[in-house]
DNA sequence: ATACGCTCTGTACCATACTACAGGGTCAAG
DNA sequence: CTTGACCCTGTAGTATGGTACAGAGCGTAT
């Protein structure tokens, strides 16, 4: 079976080789066999199983929470429930975090629409708000 | 004139006192005189601002974008509209990320839909979507 | 006078997610 | 047989925003 060096496997992944030994220092990467000079020997899965971590990485999930996914998947008594029950989760924080940073614009906008932009600095309403908030 | 210990200004700004000591040697915070003994001697208005520093991290300012907040006030050149300018680029990278969040969410509860919640975790949509995308 | 609480400096540590070396060994092409 | 591209380990640095000591001095109350 033909394997796949660190390099490759990062070409094909689309990330760095010294984020690929971060991720198994980390284990979120298996550590693969190595060969007589040690060499790490990947296999195909390892790609998609980057991908994936790269995939899972862009719709906000941590590290932390990628092993945890990585390990439902591995776990033959885990269910799609389990699953689906960590996304839902995922999906509460990310609203909760999104109605954070409303409340903060909200906040913002209401300064600037005070402000009249002519005059120092040291007499703005947005600065003055804030020291007196 | 009265002045305050580290610790008072801490309990009346609301923050700790390696908090104070540190945000002074990220210069948000001018160096205090010192009294005989090197105790640092604060007047009121270092509450002031430190309080104005704590609003406005609320309102989701870096401390490097606090910085040149603080600076803006003390600068006598600078005018309402150099304020009200951040906080417009503020607002901006607010919506940003709040787009990002929903682009995320969205992407969640797409994957979510598809997962029936019964079968093994390995099987499931959610997962097998995360692999092939 | 001595104990307790406060302050001082300096350094190291927490989490997050990498990134960048240094100082070696290995492999393949020309 | 040399050159260049790759690989190895281990350590340290990046940025963010602090927190936690150690080991010392100081100030006040009893």
């Amino acid at each position: 079976m033909k394997t796949l060096t660190i390099g490759k496997v990062a070409r094909l992944a689309g990330i760095g080789v010294e984020t690929i030994r971060f991720y198994e220092r980390r284990g979120l990467l298996p550590e693969p066999p190595r060969d007589g000079s040690g060499y790490r020997q990947y296999q195909v899965d390892a790609v998609v199983r980057l991908r994936f971590i790269r995939k899972a990485k862009d719709l906000g999930f941590s590290l932390q929470e990628i092993g945890e996914l990585l390990a439902l998947r591995q776990n033959r008594d885990a269910t799609c429930g389990d699953v689906r029950s960590q996304a839902e989760e995922k999906i509460a924080r990310i609203e909760e975090k999104i109605r954070d940073l409303q409340r903060m614009k909200e906040a913002l906008v209401g300064l600037t629409c005070r402000c009249r932009s002519n005059g120092p600095a040291s007499e703005c309403p947005i600065l003055n708000a804030l020291e007196s908030m």
